[in-house]
DNA sequence: AGACTGACGATCC
DNA sequence: GGGATCGCCAGTC
């Protein structure tokens, strides 16, 4: 059952895939990705596997930032990455969630 | 095996 | 609405 999709996968590697699937130009937070990857409330380990885990140069972790909209302490070059794609942030530095929150994969 | 840390979230002021 | 504090989960040392 549950279909060759996964298999035994860590936290990890299922944000991995999760992160994968945000379309261009949308963000998704830590929390919505724990959701989607099976373990909710872990928006923490999300991060983490994101900053540890960087197993592809053209994975989209840049559309990834907090429930702020707040992109990522120390990485200045996420915001340049988003708006290359056609997101819009505010003048605090937090990006559009009213415009670019990803509804998830149900809701492309 | 154990303890600390951390790219967060929610709640409180 | 913004800022600060506590709590949760998993990974890394």
């Amino acid at each position: 059952m549950e279909n060759g999709k996964q298999g035994g996968n860590s936290l990890a590697d299922e944000v991995l895939t999760v992160v994968a699937v945000i379309p261009r130009g949308k963000v998704a937070t830590y929390g919505q990705i724990a959701d989607l990857a099976g373990h909710p409330g872990a928006s923490r380990s999300v991060g983490r596997a994101l900053q540890t885990g960087h197993h592809r140069a053209d994975f989209p972790r840049h559309r990834v930032v907090n429930s702020s909209g707040r992109t990522a302490p120390g990485w200045g070059a996420q915001r340049d990455l988003l708006e290359a794609e056609g997101v819009t942030f505010k003048e605090n530095g937090c990006v559009d969630m009213a415009k670019h929150a990803w509804s998830g994969p149900s809701g492309t």
